[in-house]
DNA sequence: TCAATTTTTTACATTTTTTTACAAAAATTT
DNA sequence: AAATTTTTGTAAAAAAATGTAAAAAATTGA
């Protein structure tokens, strides 16, 4: 399994590409081929980017949980899969390109951050990353409500 | 398997025809020969769109759970094949042509917009869709009373 | 610290896709 | 059967996406 730890910073070009950091595509290996789905996260302003091989996982263990004749699980299923896009970054400079609504939504315009979230890889606006980030009382004093 | 990611717009000609996008083109492979089935979907205001192979899967998934001898079953059925097209892209541009029926049907005029949602792919409304997305805080409110 | 390598950025060229307009064929009507 | 309508197919223009090359920046190793 693909354990993503790292931030890299990289600049949207004027066609809405982003080169993916060499780290990570050395983390990846073969499996960059297939690509990755990138979508919305869902309780903060980010995106969040799988390689195509997790993301299956993922999406399959959530539809199962799912009766799509029952109203408000198809209600969900269409939002769980609204606002994706499925990347493989080019062969010679590893760039992707992201559709301008979906960085749009979350604020990147020219400065985007990619976080190493181990399993998933987060797509940040730098600015907006700056001003998320946990000073280190708060994240002590979650760790102990979470944890400890 | 199939997963359709992504959404596309695509405008309807003259015709009521309109392009199936090439991304979808592109994951359907040669399944694209055997063709679509299209349908109204159930509970919201738009179309669905199955690859051949896997609406025979569903199709028959929904028939086994039914007793034809019974007065309800039987009428279900009945309504649940109602309104079903079957659709081939035409060669050189891909185009499928859906009777102008379903298009009022759901609101389909000028735009429409292809919607992947992994085995199945959706049609709307331009402006239904717009209308109908959820707000982030829907979503998630949504997101996790169905698997909080 | 400096040179060499790699990565990232920028600018531009090429290809593919989408759209528009029009032509041919088939079906329907008169 | 001729004429109209409808459907299906072709071609070219416009737009968008993708690919290439080279300059700039950053990283690495001596």
């Amino acid at each position: 399994m693909t354990n993503f730890i790292g931030e890299y910073k990289a600049k949207v070009d004027d066609k809405g590409r982003l080169v993916f950091p060499a780290a990570f595509k050395a983390i990846c290996g073969e499996q960059i081929k297939q690509g990755f789905v990138v979508k919305k996260t869902l309780f903060v302003n980010c995106l969040e980017m799988y390689t195509y091989e997790s993301w299956e996982k993922e999406s399959e263990a959530v539809r199962s949980r799912l009766n799509l004749f029952n109203r408000d699980d198809e209600r969900f299923w269409r939002a769980y899969t609204s606002n994706r896009t499925f990347v493989v970054p080019d062969e010679k400079l590893g760039r992707i390109s992201i559709p301008k609504s979906l960085l749009e939504s979350v604020g990147i315009e020219k400065e985007a951050v990619f976080c190493g979230r181990d399993f998933k890889i987060e797509i940040w606006a730098k600015d907006s990353l700056e001003s998320t980030t946990l000073s280190d009382e708060e994240y002590v004093a979650l760790a102990e409500k979470t944890l400890g």
